[in-house]
DNA sequence: CGCGGTTAGTTTAAGCTTAAAATAAATCGT
DNA sequence: ACGATTTATTTTAAGCTTAAACTAACCGCG
């Protein structure tokens, strides 16, 4: 492990809480040294994993594929039309290199093809297969299935609220990501 | 991919909407096909892999080091008195043999140490060597600073509210694990 | 004691994932 | 038209992750 952070590199700023005046104290709630704000994304990211797991165990044991196969898939389900290995990409929120390989081994399976595209011979167009899409549709709803009985605790009310505040996070993640010099 | 689910599996319940009675309609909202749940779900794991790419970026970038191990050290970091191989892999969330190879790299680096555990041979205990901790202790700051960066944009209301309704998301996730059939 | 079952941890094979480098086709500016 | 840049994708090397099989130590009980 390098032992100094790279000197050209932004220094972390890690005070200037804004205090945002929502009347409660400025108190970090320490009680295992961690602050608010990473124990935030602790338990959003242990609910992440608890969930993810259910999903991977059932989509291996029901229907012996993975995660990112299902998740390909449900892409070029939403896009009947077909995306572009970069559109899969950023929809997946992967690299490129890993839709190569998740591709191939999915056309290795016959639920997807692949074309070139049209007027872009760079481009490649993924579809589903009758196959693949008849394979997605038996797992859908064993999917949501799953899902719903992990979310089945909250209120339709909280599920909202939960709805509301996640979509305001990710805007939040999205603008600093934006406003730091990558 | 197998065609069928296995015949001795449980059957996905895709319906029973329990209708929450919290004065809202029951349309699913469906407008890409996809339910309310499901995209809540796929919501949720947005937010963790835009913030999880940040961090992942930020530990290469600045201190040449991976979050998973950033994550180990962190464990142990919160447990001086160290933790075994299983205690691990349990407040990691992954397997035991992801422990395993992850402690051994954390080994090659100094940065870790594994010793055998008093009264049990099977047993060892993995602590943050002096370079180890100072390493840590080198990063967090950092860590929490890009942490607090990307919530920044939500309120110090809004935070505790995602704080309330994620606790009750893992409450939910858990009991759903505890009563299905595994 | 010694057997059976459990628990702690490692190994293995396969697949996932990334970052960085490489390839190749399109586009832009002369 | 032509070189430079950008864009789409693949390749590579390293590391992460899992599930399943395996090894070794513990524990209970006859």
């Amino acid at each position: 492990m390098r032992v100094q952070p790279s000197p050209d590199r932004r220094p972390p700023t890690v005070e200037a809480s804004p205090a945002a005046g929502t009347g409660q104290d400025d108190d970090d709630g320490e009680d295992d040294g961690t602050r608010l704000d990473v124990r935030l994304w602790l338990r959003l990211l242990a609910c992440t994993s608890l969930i993810e797991r259910q999903v991977r165990r059932g989509l291996r044991r029901d229907f012996d594929t993975t995660l990112p196969r299902f998740d390909l898939m449900a892409q070029l389900f939403r896009a009947p039309e077909g995306l572009s290995m970069g559109e899969l990409s950023a929809r997946m929120m992967v690299t490129n290199g890993n839709v190569t390989g998740l591709a191939e081994r999915l056309v290795q399976e016959g639920l997807v093809e692949r074309r070139p595209a049209a007027g872009d011979r760079r481009r490649q167009t993924v579809v589903l297969t009758p196959s693949g899409l008849a394979a997605f549709r038996r797992m859908t709803p064993a999917h949501a299935g799953w899902i719903d009985g992990m979310v089945a605790g909250l209120s339709n009310d909280e599920k909202q609220q939960l709805m509301g505040l996640l979509a305001r996070l990710k805007q939040s993640v999205e603008t600093y990501e934006n406003g730091v010099p990558q």
